[in-house]
DNA sequence: TACATACATTTGTATATACAAATTTTGTAT
DNA sequence: ATACAAAATTTGTATATACAAATGTATGTA
């Protein structure tokens, strides 16, 4: 599996400018904070005109997930790409959207119950597609074989928890 | 140049417990925000006991990567990793902390002149070290050449914008 | 039963961030 | 000079987020 570099690129030490060369450790961690910013901007830009951030978005997709099946606060921040700590709030934006429902958990009354609307499910229904081809055009500089390496990076990277 | 999976590794399908497989492109964007989030998370513990933010951390090094050339404030907001809009008051919070300061340019009133301080260097000084180690310990379970090749693919991931 | 403890969520509050509007200065054409 | 548009930064404001404390509920145990 090779890396072809078919035209100029733009690499991350042209865009910070720094004037010494970094390590390579400190390049990679740089780097990577760089391009998730890079890629929340595009998807911000993407789902702006729905009038939905990307955490509800994320939310609601998570909740889709489940199929039917209710899932408590805290399996949904445990799920959640970025753990924010008051999944609450974010909750009653959606319920004030009219997305999701949130009932006391008849079993343990701690609890509640989300679930996602049918008014939920036409939104994402609507939104999906277009999500979708968008994931599509901004990885399209990638190929098959460099997302699967990308992805294995990351996973490999992470690991350091459970190596140390 | 291969990855090799010496252990088990907890990949992002594991962690967001999708019950459909996703695409490919979603899952390298998942991976991609999901993995920020969590180094973001160390990093922020690392410098917690420093009492400076990442976000201050980063402005302070890019001054001092100036070599006492002042920097105005769209010049840090270039080369900010990420760029929040409001760089006027990520610098007050710095110069409240002696680290920077700020005098209005000579030659364009419209411009600000801001420097690292003998202070902020000090600071500088005692904190590299740290982060350095950290950056080593954080990558360790990648490789040179895996940490090479994610500069690459990240590096080239962007370039969707270039290349359209 | 009574009590301590842990759990799940909510609320309060301080700070951070995004976005738009305002301010000040500069450059340029009339 | 005067007017006008653009540039660089600052300020105002609404919303988001982090963190701690509070609330209400369940569980274990003496």
């Amino acid at each position: 599996m090779y890396i072809q570099i078919l035209y100029k690129q733009l690499n991350i030490e042209d865009i910070i400018k720094t004037e010494v060369e970094l390590p390579l450790s400190r390049k990679a961690i740089v780097n990577l904070l760089y391009t998730e910013n890079w890629l929340m901007d595009k998807i911000s830009l993407e789902l702006k005109s729905f009038d939905i951030s990307i955490q509800q978005f994320n939310v609601l997709r998570i909740l889709n997930g489940q199929k039917g099946k209710p899932a408590n606060l805290s399996t949904i921040q445990e799920r959640m790409v970025s753990k924010m700590s008051n999944t609450t709030r974010l909750v009653d934006k959606l319920i004030a959207k009219g997305y999701v429902e949130r009932v006391i958990c008849k079993s343990n009354r701690r609890k509640v119950e989300i679930t996602i609307t049918e008014e939920g499910k036409n939104f994402l229904g609507k939104i999906n597609p277009i999500m979708q081809s968008f994931e599509d055009r901004i990885t399209a500089s990638l190929s098959k074989e460099e997302l699967i390496m990308l992805n294995e990076l990351l996973n490999k990277l992470r690991n350091i928890d459970y190596n140390h």
